[in-house]
DNA sequence: CCCCAGGAGACTC
DNA sequence: GAGTCTCATGGG
């Protein structure tokens, strides 16, 4: 994509495959938050406003030097969604959600923030994952997540207020994993998609949904399709048992993506079955 | 009271 | 291997 730079500002040239609002609101991210027309969060230690104008995604403040270090990988700016969608919009469901999802770009999110975020996920709606998770970056103090060692110097104890229920011992196992060393999070890049995540459901709580969405949205691995009960849904009403995600590939990830806002969406519209 | 939510673990057969 | 139960919490 086209990138400027003017103002102290990011000008980057939106060709239709970026939607600041679709993006942060499908599901895979879960501290970014709209007031009036500018999004703000925090990713990778770093605060971000950003806001669209016509043709652009605008985002604000930012350097050369960060934009390059931290939000190009973030936003998967190197990818071409049309091309993607142009190949993928010969399904005919795909087609459809394509029309409705288009816009929503695959982050590539904190490894760990993004652990802990789908492993709270678990048998739970967004809105209070969002709660749980907004409460989780207080304990440290402030408005970074948490580390590892700063969740398990908080323990039970400090967790107690976070109200993760059932997932509190998985939110401790993870740490644990990851403070001592057992698992390597930035040690899975450079594994094939099954073995990363093999190593990922060493995790209590973790797996093969919360496995797939950290593989997504964290390591930009597109093999993975995560099965959620709205993908279910998706899968039982579109395409029947004999469904398989490899007719995607080697964009299946993002095909998930797309059916998953997509299905969500036309449940908004339409009478619940 | 019921059901459900970006599931996974333990248990049974 | 495939079915069930259960796991906290909150909203509808």
């Amino acid at each position: 994509m086209n990138i400027k730079y003017i103002n102290n500002n990011i000008y980057i040239e939106n060709d239709g495959s970026f939607d600041i609002s679709k993006t942060f609101d499908c599901g895979q991210c879960f501290r970014f938050e709209k007031q009036g027309d500018i999004w703000q969060g925090m990713s990778f230690g770093r605060t971000l406003r950003l806001h669209e104008e016509p043709g652009f995604v605008v985002l604000e403040g930012v350097g050369e030097q960060e934009f390059t270090e931290t939000w190009q990988a973030f936003f998967d700016l190197d990818r071409d969604y049309n091309a993607i969608n142009c190949k993928l919009g010969k399904d005919s469901v795909l087609e459809k959600a394509i029309a409705v999802s288009r816009g929503i770009r695959i982050l590539k999110q904190d490894k760990w923030e993004t652990l802990i975020s789908f492993i709270i996920s678990q048998n739970n709606n967004i809105p209070r994952i969002k709660g749980i998770i907004s409460r989780l970056c207080e304990i440290g103090g402030g408005v970074c997540f948490p580390t590892a060692g700063q969740i398990l110097t908080a323990g039970q104890e400090g967790l107690a207020g976070i109200r993760a229920g059932f997932r509190e011992k998985y939110i401790i196992d993870a740490a644990e994993r990851v403070y001592d060393g057992r698992l390597e999070l930035d040690a899975l890049d450079k594994l094939d998609y099954t073995t990363a995540k093999e190593r990922l459901k060493t995790v209590k709580g973790v797996g093969d949904k919360v496995a797939d969405c950290v593989l997504l949205f964290a390591y930009g691995k597109l093999e993975a399709f995560p099965k959620d009960v709205w993908i279910k849904r998706v899968i039982d009403k579109y395409y029947g048992d004999t469904f398989d995600e490899t007719r995607f590939s080697p964009y299946g990830g993002i095909a998930q993506q797309y059916l998953f806002y997509y299905e969500r969406e036309v449940s908004k519209t339409s009478a619940p079955t």
